[in-house]
DNA sequence: AAGTCAATAAAAAGTACGATTATTTTTTAC
DNA sequence: GTAAAAAATAATCGTACTTTTTATTGACTT
């Protein structure tokens, strides 16, 4: 049970002192800075950060409310164990893989997603409006318009259209599961450096068309064939990363 | 743009003035209540609760935290839209289905349950210690020992089961969503009033049985199976809600 | 004498309130 | 049309007070 005075600290955070004090400590906290059980001092906080007891107690309201701090009076406030964590939640997602890019999470993540996304797909297929369909045809031009741009646009065009298949397989709690997805897939983009090749459109028309047609099954498997190939991809770029 | 003044409140929370502010804008938003880009005044809300601003403050910054508030000066706090909602949040989840049931929302979490939990089984079947098997075995004993006890423990049991094939999984990220789907879970139980069969308990062994000879494809027909059979259940209670 | 239970004390979270600061939007003046 | 000023409100601050939980102590029982 350690207490925690000092440390380097490299977050900027939003803008508020407030802010910047819960991106600190979520940082340290999710990143095993700060283990569970881990004394934290409030007056210690607000010398440390230089504010209020206010910000400093709203700050840890907020890590509560995120599952990462607890408290008890006769005891303090502490880090709560990892059980306890919303490893879900957008922040917490962002402040373990801002810098640094862990590889296994990589690996956990392509085998939800080829878990996930082919179901998605195989729902889209059986349930997509007319609407739907207009969407995912927006977005593939959108994909083969990013063609000639800058990688940050691939990135958000790819996620563009795997947002608007998950709105045609509609089913909202599966969309939540994604959405939380979709925080890793900015950061594996990062990774791989994607870049939207002919190929991968392809693919995604391939998916499209057997959602217009509403083939269930061929739209599952051409959606578990696109996400085999972005996993190859990320193996690949792993192995660049190992021995450069 | 309507303000929110007087409505019935009936949660109790957990213990603390700022405790039960949260919890009742919470489920007042979660369900529908309180619609998004509503106002939420603080003044108005301090004397709603009889607390003070600092208790209505923290609160709001919990919703924030969870999404389902934003605040920006001049604009004053509002209702966040729902896309921004951390549907997956357990206080969220708990809020929203403490009540009344949500048909829809059984459907959606028996389409990602069939789809999520025989891929745990897969990978628990793949990569398995001594030791989760162990864990296993426990929860399967429990499962039969709480045959004659009543239905909490019935509940009980199957969570842990499951959550020990969780365990087995090895997918810290796919537990976390299996975690969110535990609240619903809960719910499902008490909706279904289910009961622990012989039946059940025989199924849950076949899954064990895989996982223990690590055949992976047979794991994951059996949880499918468990899975299917389940929703069968659910469908057949809606039919008794639905015509009593 | 040893162990258990209850009353009490202490420590820290939680609550309250009033004042001050910062930020953003609207208005007004140039 | 642009820029500066004003107004509204969230954000922050500091301090005092209350409640809750746990540890300690002492009495009582076996």
């Amino acid at each position: 049970m350690r207490a925690w005075h000092d440390s380097a600290m490299t977050e900027i955070g939003r803008s508020g002192a407030h802010d910047r004090v819960v991106s600190s400590l979520g940082t340290a906290i999710v990143n095993g800075e700060l283990v569970p059980d881990d004394d934290l001092d409030v007056v210690a906080l607000q010398e440390r950060f230089s504010v209020s007891r206010t910000a400093v107690r709203e700050a840890l309201r907020v890590l509560a409310a995120k599952g990462l701090v607890g408290a008890r009076p006769r005891r303090g406030t502490f880090v709560a164990p990892r059980e306890q964590w919303a490893l879900l939640d957008a922040d917490v997602l962002r402040w373990r893989f801002a810098d640094r890019v862990d590889e296994t999470f990589l690996d956990e993540l392509g085998e939800v997603r080829l878990t996930v996304e082919p179901a998605v797909a195989r729902m889209a297929a059986l349930r997509r409006t007319d609407r739907d369909l207009a969407d995912l045809e927006d977005a593939l031009a959108a994909m083969r318009a990013a063609a000639g741009r800058p990688a940050v646009d691939h990135v958000e065009a790819d996620l563009a259209f795997h947002h608007a298949l998950l709105r045609a397989a509609h089913n909202e709690l599966m969309a939540q599961m994604a959405t939380a997805i979709e925080a890793g897939l900015r950061l594996r983009d990062q990774f791989v450096h994607a870049t939207l090749t002919s190929e991968s459109a392809d693919k995604h028309a391939e998916v499209l068309l057997a959602v217009r047609r509403q083939r269930a099954k061929a739209a599952e498997t051409a959606m578990r064939a696109l996400i085999e190939r972005s996993i190859a991809d990320v193996d690949l770029a792993k192995k660049v990363h190992g021995s450069r």
